[in-house]
DNA sequence: TCGTAGGTACGACGATCATCGTAGCAAGGG
DNA sequence: CCCTTGCTACGATGATCGTCGTACCTACGA
């Protein structure tokens, strides 16, 4: 069904250890970067992850149900956006602070 | 034997999802936590976690091949410190953050 | 009406993980 | 010399993870 109840942890209840963990995933990494840097919500086809189709709808259900992203149904696809506000608010820095670092290791990477 | 050669990355060689995989576990996350307040490096009998003997082992060696503690031997003991120079270094400001967020977890737990 | 495109659900697979018990080692005290 | 203490190594076990293929659904265009 087109209706489907989305779990979205809330603000208060976001776990560090599930943050982190979710974010200790190269590919999840990479998409949460990739919103960071242009935050439109956007579906998952929007990016470029070399996985399978089933692959990547799981990574973006594992950092939905961490809290790191929001999935809004619109019509078939989900918006995907970073709770930037909602990490900021519960876990300070931490957010800018892996990001930061994931540029840097993205660079050195180059 | 007692000189047994203990893997260390070398802190350009740092990886982000291996810091934050290390990182993602609530007993490790504990550990470095301790370790932070008290920077004082001692074995890991000093650290009261709630698991059996073997499992803190392998706790204290994924931080250690992760990069975010060095293990030094000292006769039978095996001395734990966090590399926090190498971490700040390589991953400005994610060390504290995570310290940070940690701490007010577990205030928010209580 | 019939494809087609975009996306999810489900089931499966090998790999890794967290945990433990047991066995063993080294150092120090009786 | 023996025993205890502190810790690691090894092997095992059940759970979780990342990945995929297949089946299916919904909206939209010809």
């Amino acid at each position: 069904m087109t209706l489907m109840s989305l779990y979205h942890p809330d603000a208060e209840d976001l776990e560090l250890p599930t943050v982190l963990h979710a974010l200790s995933d190269p590919q999840r990494l990479r998409i949460v970067r990739k919103l960071s840097v242009d935050p439109d919500p956007r579906p998952c086809g929007a990016f470029d992850v070399n996985v399978s189709k089933s692959t990547c709808t799981h990574h973006f259900r594992v950092l939905r149900e961490a809290g790191v992203i929001e999935q809004r149904q619109l019509g078939t696809a989900r918006l995907n956006s970073l709770r930037r506000d909602d990490l900021d608010r519960r876990f300070p820095g931490l957010l800018d602070a892996v990001l930061e670092s994931a540029a840097s290791e993205a660079v050195a990477a180059v």
